[in-house]
DNA sequence: TATTGTTATACTCTATAACTATA
DNA sequence: TATAGTTATAGAGTATAACAATA
């Protein structure tokens, strides 16, 4: 029989002082161990740790220059596909159109990107950089490798790509 | 020189077209093949695309019994050890004790989880999982292992293995 | 009928400051 | 003076529905 979790609450029901475990009471405070359980062996909470961190350390690193995760990899795109449109944008990053209107006002208010008429298609617009944009996003870009450096510095390059290939291939399975 | 985003957009704004590719105008839809450029080399890009994926899945597993990812995890906690405080849970899943307090308000409503004093410290509280609160973590686990499996299913043992100590190594690294 | 961009809105998650009671 | 739990609040990020213009 598995020791469950309805088991345990059972003994802890019984038997309260099941949490005190070792130490005894510290002076000013108490520095209880901790268990997470199953909780590190289940790929979504190690992730989200990751990805937590990470993005911390991005966020800091890009501070001074303003800029969120989210805000560089619009530039990035932008960059990359010129004269794409907010729909094509949305959809290749996954960001519903309604929250892209926000971000891309804001960029366009700092003279980041622009918006074009898109010949042919009145509905849409056709995203660019601006000159401004273009050279600001190469300081950015030096930000994110400093910080892309810091986050992989205790992997080797080919750790690296296997970390990659793994989640990407997580994410696949699961689309 | 390498080709950098300023110069891109340099080119872009003396040639306009370079939007349209080579495919042309479809019927009906403009399918457009964007570049995600650098972008699938950052790890906080692939890691925050495999963790919402997983998430997605996850709640999606867990949406029967109306169970989160952190309402699981702390429930997990507080099984695997029974008498905890507030402040330790909190600690332990970095969640802030402000953000606790009315997560542990909906599982007391709920009947899963209880504060009981804590003798000795009359500031803090006891937490632990009720008889039924037990039972149903188990429940929940098997849901949990069932979106594991899943989230997992093109990843050997081994594969899996390697993928959360790369993940573990880089949020150390960080910390 | 379907798509684009937009507005309005709501819900979750996260973060901070301030309060009280205790240590 | 520091910690525990609480309240209130604000900011992201994300989600949906509805609308006008256009395809």
């Amino acid at each position: 029989m598995p020791d469950t979790a309805a088991r345990a609450a059972e003994r802890a029901s019984l038997k309260d002082d099941a949490a005190e475990g070792a130490g005894g009471a510290q002076p000013h405070q108490r520095r209880r161990k901790i268990d997470l359980g199953v909780l590190d062996e289940h790929v979504g909470y190690v992730v989200r740790r990751a990805q937590i961190a990470i993005f911390k350390d991005f966020i800091r690193t890009l501070a001074p220059v303003d800029i969120r995760p989210a805000q560089f990899s619009v530039l990035l795109v932008i960059g990359q596909n010129p004269g794409l449109t907010q729909a094509e944008l949305g959809r290749a990053l996954a960001i519903k159109r309604a929250n892209l209107v926000g971000m891309l006002n804001e960029l366009e208010r700092r003279k980041l990107a622009r918006r074009t008429p898109l010949p042919g298609d009145r509905r849409s617009y056709a995203l660019y950089l601006t000159r401004h944009g273009g050279e600001m996003l190469d300081r950015y870009a030096k930000l994110a490798l400093e910080h892309e450096k810091r986050a992989c510095r205790t992997l080797s390059p080919e750790e690296k790509r296997t970390l990659l290939a793994l989640l990407a291939r997580v994410e696949r399975s699961l689309a």
